[in-house]
DNA sequence: ATTGAATGAGAAAACCTTTTCTCACTTGAC
DNA sequence: GTCAAGTGAGAAAAGGTTTTCTCATTCAAT
């Protein structure tokens, strides 16, 4: 036994000598030395610190621990070489303005970082020849997997991804047939809004949305007059705050009684419209109720009074798309389809009913 | 010469049919199929498309164009193993809104697609740990370098950075001894908005910006004296919409006259300013002048009037910063140091004093 | 005819890790 | 004392590419 002992106490410094001397190499530190330090072949130190094949409980503590102490950290490319898998994902996105993007990306990143997953990020504008450049660079780089995302639900990023051999996954924006695709549920949202201010006791309620040719616009609608009827106009026009200012302009200029709630087809277009009721003298929420759609923070918590808002979960929705490449990669059976997330409400001030409070937070 | 054609036609045809036989791999093409394919050896192959070597100009014709045709693409994986470069870089934000980092983000991945690197980005909110994990797992990828960027010029990332074996750059956060730091010159940014209001004939100018105990608030505020003197007041607060309102009923209410033009510390306070003015029945631009900071465009381009404000070329800011890591993981030297880049004056319609039109688009 | 250089192309090592296979040694049973 | 089984650990191959070295051939010059 001691003798044992002697001999892997002096075998590790020899062959550690022998090393420093050759290889005085500035680079990172590689398997190579974990092993010498150790006293162990490369072998043995690999299956040490991966828990796999036969060894003595002593010595796998013993290279694990040594690893740990010149801090080793094996390097993911050689890794990825050999097991086929680079442990990197490319998120494309047309939304340049990040406004869709970024918590897509984070739900994204949060479900990923603890399977030691990196995104790529690239923000394709609708530069076909661009996005084809960071298509390739990433299958280059041996991505495991492509998450698509865009700023519009019926459109398709200006890129062919459909024959590609690593997996994608479409995440609010259009697939191709056969894919997964996750997007949020416009229609229940729209449905959550309205049915909200139906609770609050309003009764003429309008929609001041976007353009009709959103496909995301006519399903809104649709679930708005599922629910509210046809006795308000639905106002279609622009994504802009001035759109909401001049649409309660066209809806007060007619005569006759005024809508008592305004459904926005975003946070802007309900920030142009509270502004214009304001201007009017009319009280929101106490004579009119606004609800937006997008939850987007800068606008509908800057607003006064802050909006209400349906939020499209878009950090889930990133989570899940996240989720799934990962399972796709690695080799684990995913219904194709398309995944319609849930939207929440989140009830600020721009309706009154309820008193803020049950608010919740991004 | 028939001979040598007979038998370069016939030495890929039967290493070719070999080839199938045994390796019908799935996997993707690697420069093996190219060299088999042109009845080459793979070190000719490569030399070939890499413009290296010695070797035939027929040769290297030929492979390049059979390269081309059965669509190979060098894994990069293995080509990074052996050459230490992953073309890949690492972006570490703080900013999770996505206000600076994407325009930053932007430049960057503009200036360094041409070069074939990619860019991670990970977002890191206050969050030491999972900072460190994000860094561990970029070093395990082997990223030619890393750029830290935030949403404030005067704080620091939660996670040291100075140590590393690869080159770091500080893009609008603050860097550390002996590194190289990209921010905006944020004096520079606020003489040009004092001295347009000046040049257009404003003398009673006050100041309403943000918390003190930011950096780039007591630069602003400096040259705003420097410029405007210490007629009026400089309003310190916070960065939102609802103190930009604040500020002016404050102002206003003040005996004595009143300001002739406002320079806001940002765009949000700006928009408040300017609704607040509007609830008082003065006219912007026409009574008094507003200018913010920042050009964030959902806030600037939506402000009735559309808001004059000053650009921190976060693009062009990200773009040298991009450039700049390249250098350095090429190992080209860099002077250390902090650089400050130029702002820009953008004229909208808040300020009067000339028309519209030399808006200049992100 | 023989040498020398120049040319074209291949063999092999290297990058770092994982995995399979093999080998030597120990232990318990006969 | 021999055998079988079990145990611990190393050798070697593989992954895809680049690079250096070596070899064989050609051609010009002696």
């Amino acid at each position: 036994m001691t003798q044992e002992l002697v001999k892997a106490f002096l075998k590790p410094l020899q062959k550690e000598e022998a090393l420093n001397l050759t290889g005085g190499k500035r680079g990172r530190i590689t398997i190579h030395e974990v092993a010498s330090a150790a006293g162990v072949s490369i072998s043995t130190a690999s299956k040490a610190l991966n828990d796999t094949g036969r060894m003595g409980a002593e010595t796998r503590e013993r290279v694990k621990r040594i690893a740990g102490e010149i801090g080793y950290r094996p390097n993911a490319l050689a890794r990825g070489l050999l097991s086929k898998r680079s442990f990197t994902i490319g998120l494309l996105t047309t939304d340049t303005y990040g406004r869709f993007t970024l918590p897509v990306m984070a739900g994204i990143s949060d479900a990923l970082v603890d399977h030691g997953v990196s995104v790529f990020l690239c923000a394709i504008e609708d530069d076909p020849a661009l996005a084809q450049t960071h298509v390739d660079a990433m299958l280059d780089k041996q991505v495991d997997g492509i998450i698509a995302t865009g700023k519009r639900l019926d459109r398709r990023l200006p890129v062919d991804l459909s024959n590609l051999h690593v997996p994608v996954v479409y995440a609010f924006t259009e697939g191709t047939q056969n894919s997964v695709t996750f997007r949020s549920d416009d229609e229940q949202g729209a449905r959550l809004a309205v049915e909200w201010l139906a609770k609050i006791g309003r009764r003429r309620i309008a929609h001041i949305t976007g353009p009709e040719e959103f496909f995301s616009v006519r399903e809104r609608a649709g679930a708005y007059h599922e629910v509210a009827g046809h006795r308000e106009p639905v106002l279609y026009g622009v994504w802009s705050e001035s759109w909401g200012h001049d649409a309660v302009e066209q809806l007060w200029k007619r005569p006759g009684e005024k809508p008592d709630a305004l459904f926005c087809g975003n946070d802007q277009i309900a920030r142009g419209a509270v502004d214009a009721l304001r201007e009017r003298g009319i009280k929101v929420p106490q004579d009119v109720s606004v609800i937006g759609f997008d939850n987007w923070e800068i606008v509908a918590a800057q607003t006064r009074p802050p909006l209400t808002t349906v939020d499209m979960e878009l950090k889930e929705l990133g989570r899940q798309a996240g989720l799934t490449v990962l399972a796709l990669a690695e080799g684990r059976p995913v219904e194709p389809g398309v995944r319609k997330l849930p939207c929440r409400l989140v009830v600020r001030q721009s309706c009154g009913g309820k008193p803020p409070g049950n608010e919740t937070k991004e």
